[in-house]
DNA sequence: TCTCAATTTGCATACCTATGCAATGCGTTC
DNA sequence: GAACGCATTGCATAGGTATGCAAATTGAGA
């Protein structure tokens, strides 16, 4: 059995070649003879060689390593779509390399540096955004950002996102149509963009229907912070008869808090609306009506993205939004005429 | 704004010292004055120097990786095991790389070769098994291999479980003491140490207290076989009272499918108990019973397994099973006088 | 059979950092 | 003030691979 690391140099001796040889061998496209491929096959095969990719990366200044921050991992759109991600990058050759995050500002700026450390080829960041600073750096290392499911102005940053103001206002026609007239919104973090966008075109929708929002409370994408604002939006006088909740993370907070706690009845006495779409979003217990953030689209635009910046040498930052259907199911009262074929 | 790569010899040239000098102030422990450190730090900081990682692991030997394997994460467990993991090294100064791979033979072979490819320190495959050709390859590379959360007789693999065995017994108990007479199970993949080990401790206190499964499904760990599962169970003549599933995710379809397709009521004509506890177990809409995996230790003593092996230089293959209290909640029949504390 | 172009191969070097070894500098003690 | 020990520094090399360039080989064409 052979013990430690074997080299290229090894095998060259071995199949009596030169090392240059053996390089070419494993580097796609190189020059070599059949013969001597063979050869150098064998010999390989037989030492059990492979070619190291920090060394190979030293050198072709690529280390097949996609760097990709995240600030949590519990709300279920984030492992969906870090899956997803990762499937299509290794079928390209690229891993993933996780970098865990918390959502403040000294946090990202260090593991922003780690990240640049291990010479990514690519960065991804998810929920997290991202000083000027570090945009900077990032492009001053040459190195391709796509944020995905997060907008921002900084014209070095590429952005992936689904089409959250256009989102917000057909949530707002779905429950107008409804027939809705108490309308609240608990809102995703006013900090990030997704949760902005979303909740501006709900409201911008509502007020040029005439309607204005009985309540509106930031959930910050928390799952205890969303139903303390459910239980505090009964405790008022005017009782909400629709809640457009930020996220399907947070919405399967509120059902639980509406439905089990307060013993009302969804959707006959207030509807729920959440955004994401996430597999969750399906199980009967929840069966709720969500806006569909189509993350298999947004990651197939986000490894696009990468790999033109990386192997195609593009450097045009894109920002591309993703349009999602409403998918209507139990959790919100179903307008006359209004079906999935509806849209 | 400093373009491209800077190395330690572009700091050395502005610091008018050797190269060696920057990189001993860039190595922990290393022999630097003050003034020098001084020196090399401020000539680092003006032109944005980091130490790149990956050259350095090629002298180190260390590349400060770990390679994470997984099938999948849908099942709520591994994200978060995931996170906690990635946390736990970060802090440590280690990250993980991910391979996803599908859940067969050829796929982690396959996958396995790419993970050595990079040199990673250390390989934590979670829900995964190993054959024993991979694990003699892990071994004559010198990298250690933790098994999380499946079990493996190769006396060259680490592994972290909790006690599978036990749990099941002690759901049966619990079962038993609640009355059930009809107990049926929906087992975990009979593929897996983990599926089998429950389903065996379960089965063997059950024989033990005189009673056999009224049914027995492999639910392979997946949503719509056990929905089937379940289905299949209620449509034969003896209608179990009590169904052991094999992990939570499995036990949300069930729970599903019992509640809402069937229109049963649970826990009062069935009841239902899983394995896991992951959090979701706790929301509202499914309560569930379900016997903890700690996965917080689990992860604690996954990291310092690997960490000993790699830092310490330990050689000693370790086998660590970690006990779970059983988490009683609604969607079963709580026996006379148990509670959490009664265990 | 000889020439020439095209293909294949080997040589040497570069990528960026860490570290053993020898040399230098410093402070201390007698 | 000299000798000694210790802390610090620089020099040179290694780690595993890719690649430009020149040398060698191959094959075709006349």
């Amino acid at each position: 059995m052979p013990s430690e690391k074997v080299t290229s140099v090894d095998v060259a001796k071995r199949a009596g070649v030169s090392q240059s040889a053996v390089s070419r061998v494993f580097t796609p496209g190189a020059s070599v003879s059949p013969k001597m491929a063979e050869k150098v096959l064998k010999a390989a095969e037989e030492l059990g060689y492979r070619p190291n990719v920090l060394a190979r990366s030293l050198i072709t200044g690529r280390s097949r390593i996609i760097g990709l921050v995240v600030a949590y991992l519990d709300n279920q759109f984030y492992p969906d779509a870090l899956e997803r991600l990762s499937n299509a990058l290794q079928t390209h050759g690229y891993h993933i390399l996780v970098f865990m995050v918390s959502n403040d500002e000294s946090g990202t700026e260090k593991v922003m540096g780690e990240l640049l450390d291990y010479q990514v080829d690519g960065i991804i960041t998810a929920s997290v955004a991202m000083s000027n600073a570090l945009a900077a750096r990032c492009a001053a290392a040459g190195v391709p950002v796509v944020l995905f499911n997060r907008g921002q102005d900084d014209e070095r940053l590429n952005q992936v996102t689904s089409n959250n103001y256009i989102g917000g206002r057909r949530i707002a026609d779905f429950l107008i149509a409804g027939g809705h007239t108490r309308i609240a919104h608990i809102a995703g973090w006013s900090g990030s963009s997704t949760g902005r966008d979303r909740r501006h075109g709900f409201e911008d929708r509502l007020r040029e229907k005439g309607l204005d929002l009985v309540a509106c409370i930031d959930g910050m994408y928390r799952r205890e912070i969303a139903a303390q604002a459910a239980r505090d939006m009964f405790a008022g006088d005017v009782k909400p008869d629709a809640i457009f909740v930020g996220n399907d993370h947070m919405a399967f907070a509120v059902l639980d808090t509406l439905k089990h706690e307060l013993k009302l009845d969804v959707p006959g006495e207030v509807s729920v609306v959440g955004y994401d779409d996430v597999p969750m979003a399906a199980w009967p217990s929840y069966d709720l009506t969500t806006l569909r953030q189509p993350s298999g689209r947004m990651v197939e635009a986000t490894v696009k993205t990468l790999l033109d910046w990386i192997e195609e040498g593009s450097r045009d930052v894109r920002k591309i939004e993703i349009d999602g259907p409403l998918m209507i199911r139990g959790s919100a009262r179903v307008p006359e005429g209004w079906s999935y074929e509806g849209l």
